[in-house]
DNA sequence: TAATCTATGTCAGTCGATGACTTATGACAA
DNA sequence: TTGTCATAAGTCATCGACTGACATAGATTA
């Protein structure tokens, strides 16, 4: 008993992650979960955040602490995204260019959805199909892909050594690399199985890479 | 007065645009005005719709009965902006390579307005500069670009002779023109004249036409 | 054990949005 | 002119997302 909790505290420790951080990530993926089965048993619109919230226990008020609103849920994936392509692009070469940068970005979101665990995986999915075809969810996450193509263009412009707010060309580079990763991420009519979904991914990328001129993103 | 009312019949009858018509639309505009300037003066959020009634005078039921919601106030310019990308896109030649289409179909709009009324030009202005820096606006206007995109792509992948389910290409190619305006569109930390904003689309357009390779938009 | 920190719950309230229903007003024919 | 009708506008009730203030229970640390 004292063992087993001191064993705990010095894994607490060494692990730098706490029983309770360890909880809560543990509350927020069941909230996530229950949110999902939810939207697509029933439709997003159609499911209530206090329905949400009596699927796991908690108030709609704890609800409210671990996803910023009910849209969080659906987008939830972009943040994992989002911090992948911001690491990818930390890591390559200075003198790259941009774009190939940008791409090696996009394939590295790819090669870790592929290399999720398969409960990763189908939540993934779900989360694929629940946007799919549904225009509101749609736009929410375009408009978070937004969010994202800020970030980027403020990175691409410093490696670039221009000012963010003059440069345009910046601001294009990193829309055309969003705007390849988003369509690729579209998948109607399918069953979006991963396979399928990763190989539009690939396709689409391919698909700019022949696309634009060589050197196109290193005009002054 | 029997005279000034049979006139105002025969001027109905011509325009065939009644009265009740003609004056929905100057209610319309004036609610769009008293919002604009309420939100330009206390910032988005912390107006209420109850306040934009109020300025003009009608009940809050009346003013969703003229916009869908408090947001379409903000995205009011993309209506118009649609429509010309829409029929410009219809009226050009069928064999012209599907994004040189969608670059006139800028073009068109850029054209149009600077080519508008001092009123309109003004108000187009105080748009812009509304969702400039605003996240949560510039959120809501990208998703409101993205319906656009579907229904661009639409057009585009008949004009290209396939399915646009299947075409990745055909999406491709509007996400970039879409892209472009985009960009052109952003204008930060300016003083947003409205020469300043036009010369930042047109530097936009041409950046992305001296980028693709000559016939990207023509590959099967 | 006491002091404290923090996750959660409770409650009240704001605001955007919608449906059902009533009232006013412009359009039009007799 | 007047009466009828269609439609615009107002009223009222309600829902659902979200927030701030405050209380409490349970874990953490001294």
């Amino acid at each position: 008993m004292t063992y087993g909790t001191l064993c705990q505290k010095g894994f607490e420790g060494v692990t730098a992650v706490g029983l309770r951080e360890r909880k809560k990530e543990k509350t927020r993926l069941a909230i996530l979960d229950a949110a999902l089965d939810l939207f697509l048993e029933q439709g997003y619109e159609s499911t209530t955040v206090e329905q949400i919230a009596g699927a796991v226990e908690i108030s709609p008020r704890t609800f409210f602490r671990y996803f910023t609103n009910k849209d969080h849920l659906a987008l939830w994936f972009h943040e994992h995204g989002e911090e992948i392509m911001l690491e990818t692009l930390e890591s390559r070469p200075r003198d790259e260019p941009p774009f190939t940068s940008l791409m090696h970005a996009l394939r590295a979101v790819l090669l870790d959805v592929q290399g999720s665990t398969p409960v990763d995986a189908a939540r993934f999915l779900k989360l694929r199909r629940l946007l799919d075809g549904n225009p509101y969810l749609i736009g929410r996450s375009v408009a978070r892909g937004a969010e994202t193509e800020r970030r980027l263009a403020e990175l691409i412009a410093a490696r670039r050594g221009v000012d963010p707010d003059e440069d345009q060309l910046s601001h294009l580079i990193v829309a055309f690399a969003m705007s390849t990763m988003r369509v690729g991420f579209e998948c109607p009519r399918r069953d979006g199985t991963l396979p399928e979904v990763t190989e539009r991914m690939t396709e689409s990328i391919e698909l700019a890479e022949r696309s634009l001129l060589p050197g196109w993103d290193l005009q002054r």
